[in-house]
This record gives structure tokens, C-alpha cells and sequence, in this order.
DNA sequence: CGTCTACTGAAACGACTGTTTCAGTAGACG
DNA sequence: CGTCTACTGAAACAGTCGTTTCAGTAGACG
């Protein structure tokens, strides 16, 4: 593991502590045992920084899909399952730090479209729609029907997220999970069923 | 109308466009027509400053509550009219810019919980949520059931905002919203109902 | 040995930050 | 008129910011 690698995952243990918007280049050097002018001559810049920050997150985002992704078949297990395996995911308290990076670049995309920040929510909203379309039956997942309620589940566990993130009221917030779950069957058979 | 009062409007007005975690006095005093000598002066510093525009801003947040409120006996609405009331006020494009100063108070609030922004996140979700009990009939208000369906319409609610201000792509979230109504109707009668 | 490349510590640069100091101005009251 | 209070413009203060300059050190190669 080169020096910069090491720097890097030094830098996002500490932007997981401290945020990444105030983000200043001495206390995280002070804090990780190096300095600016080794990080800017590695990084290119402040901003160059950042930007590696952010991919090394994405990383860890697009390793909890893929998970999901590899929990069987994604076309055969259906939005209700994947849902499920989201937010077992997402309500694991060891990725709370992540999830509120993640949250916090976000809102900063929204605020400030352009330049570091990018297009960061548009992109993460695809991504996470895209793995919900893989999860979906081939006919439903070309429906508008369809696009409708992988919409719909992907923005439950978004407000979930929000909600547990503020409030650490995991019990309250899964229960909403589990009362929504039975929900999210193709249209033709909404509501309770004898069984699967 | 006083100096102060007017002031806070035109800061308000600038927060809406630039954001506020990046606030700073002299770009914002400079755009309003003032001076960073006279805000300080009247607001005490910039913390205060901050403080009164994230308090405007719930104004704004408090008066779309009781919209709700006052359109028709709360108790007797029901969830579902709720959430279509709100979300017909989140979606208008007009509520976009204190929709997007909201996710960033929220999403700062998480990465730094003391301070100025304080409790703001963990505020917002007892706010919408208070709402959405009143909204119930008091017997499922006080169920377990009742406080997880509250908890699943607000995570709807929140997860279809992000989803928009991302995207912009109202015509698919609202179908998401579209989606999720029927659902939200009382548990001993979920599903497809021949009449409400 | 000399030389070249990769890397790094210390310090300084200019630009910005919130805040304060100082010197007023404008208006009300006696 | 004098005086007092409320307000404000200009400038300076001390601090932090990202970045750069300069002067090296360490190690590999010939």
C-alpha cells in the first residue's frame, strides 16, 4: 500500500468523524500524522483531495449494492426482498458514519451543483434505482407501473434513513420498514396475502 | 418594518440561493445593500445571524404544518389526505429553494449535532410527526401500529423530497406518491378497498 | 564517489474569515 | 445651543485558509 493510498484512508476516517464541507487542510494533517504540503503534492489539491474522498465512499456504497446484488438472482428476489436487505444494511449502526457523509454530500450537491461536489444526489439516486430495477421482475421492470414503485421503495428507505439518522429510534423506524415491506408486491396483487 | 427585520428578509432572501453553511459576511453584506460592521451590530454576531435565519426559515416550515391543519378538523382527514396535502406543497416548484436550505440544516445538524444548528434534524422529524398523529383517529394515534404508519408516511414523504430535488423528475415521484396512498389507510383495512 | 529522482519540513504569500476599534453622523431631548 | 443615544462607514486586528517557494533529505542508479 503506497503512501498515498495510506493517506487517503487516514483522511476518510477522519471525514467520517469530523465532515467533509469544513474540511480544512492543517488539523487533518496535524490529526493523521502528516502535512498540507505532503497532501497537496500527493493529491494535486485540496480539491483533488476531496474528490479522491468521495470516490473511496463510493466505494463503500457501491460494495453494500453489490451485496444485495449477490444475496441471489436480483431478478428473482423482487423489490419486498431487496428492501429488506437495504435496510439491514442501512440500520447497521457500524455504517451510521458513512450514511451521514453520504447524507451530508447530498445536501451539499443540491446546495452547490456544480464543481466538486457534482452531480452527487442525481447519481446516487440512479445507482441505488438502477440495483432496485435489477431486483424487479424483467415485465414489471420496464413498466411505468414498475418504475412507480421502485421510486416508491427507494424513497422509503431514503426518509427512513433521515429518520434514524436523527433520532437513533431504531425500533420505531423498522417497525415502519416491516408495515411497508408487505406493500411493495406488483400492483395486481397489492395487499395481504395468504402467502408469498 | 425595522432595520433588523428588513435585514433578516434580504439575508433570508440571499440564504435561499447561496446556501448557509457557506455564509459569509461580506459577499452577503455587500449583496443586501449593508455592511458586516451593521449585522454584527444588530444581530450580535454571525452566530446570531444564523440563528434568525434558520428561525425564518422554520417560519416558513410551521406555516406549510398548519395549512394542513386548518384544511378540515385534523383527526378527520386521515393519513392519506395528509400526505397528499403535503406533498402537494413539497412538490410546488416554488418551495424548492427552503426545501433545499431544509435538507442542508438537516444534513449539518447530523455531521455537527452541538452548536448553532443544534437539534434541528431530530426537531423537524417531532414537528412532521406531531402533524401526522394529529391527522390520525385517536385510537390508531396511540397504537404502536399508528406510530409506525406515521413513521412509513413521513419516510415517504421525505425519501420522494430528496428523490425530487435531485432529480427534478416530478412526474415519476408523484406517481410514486400516487403509489403509496392507498396504502396508508388503517391497517385492519389495507389494500385495495371498493370505496373509502 | 556523483547525480538524479522522489519526497518532505519550515516558512512565507496573498486572500479570506469574524470581530473590534475609532471616528464619526443623525436625530431627539433639554 | 449642548448633550445624549442610536446607528454606521472605514480601517485595522488576529486568525485561518489553500497554495507556493525554498531548501533540503533519502534512496536508487551509474
Amino acid at each position: 500500500m503506497t503512501r498515498k493510498e495510506e493517506l487517503l484512508e487516514a483522511t476518510y476516517r477522519y471525514v467520517l468523524e469530523h465532515g467533509l464541507t469544513q474540511l480544512s487542510l492543517r488539523p487533518l494533517a496535524a490529526a493523521i500524522g502528516s502535512s498540507p504540503r505532503v497532501l497537496v503534492f500527493l493529491f494535486g489539491s485540496k480539491e483533488g483531495l476531496v474528490r479522491a474522498v468521495l470516490a473511496r465512499a463510493r466505494t463503500d456504497e457501491l460494495a453494500a449494492l453489490d451485496h444485495v446484488r449477490a444475496s441471489g438472482d436480483a431478478a428473482t428476489i423482487g423489490l419486498t426482498t431487496a428492501v429488506e436487505c437495504l435496510w439491514a444494511w442501512l440500520a447497521t449502526p457500524d455504517h451510521r458514519p458513512v450514511l451521514t457523509l453520504w447524507a451530508e454530500s447530498y445536501a451539499r450537491s443540491l446546495v452547490e451543483p456544480g464543481g466538486v461536489w457534482g452531480d452527487f444526489a442525481a447519481a446516487t439516486v440512479h445507482d441505488w434505482l438502477a440495483l432496485l430495477a435489477d431486483c424487479q421482475p424483467a415485465r414489471e421492470r420496464h413498466s411505468a407501473d414498475g418504475s412507480a414503485r421502485r421510486t416508491l421503495a427507494l424513497a422509503v428507505l431514503r426518509g427512513a434513513l433521515l429518520d434514524l439518522l436523527a433520532t437513533g429510534d431504531h425500533k420505531r423506524v423498522s417497525a415502519a420498514i416491516a408495515h411497508q415491506l408487505p406493500l411493495l408486491r406488483p400492483a395486481s396483487r397489492t395487499g395481504p396475502l395468504p402467502s408469498a
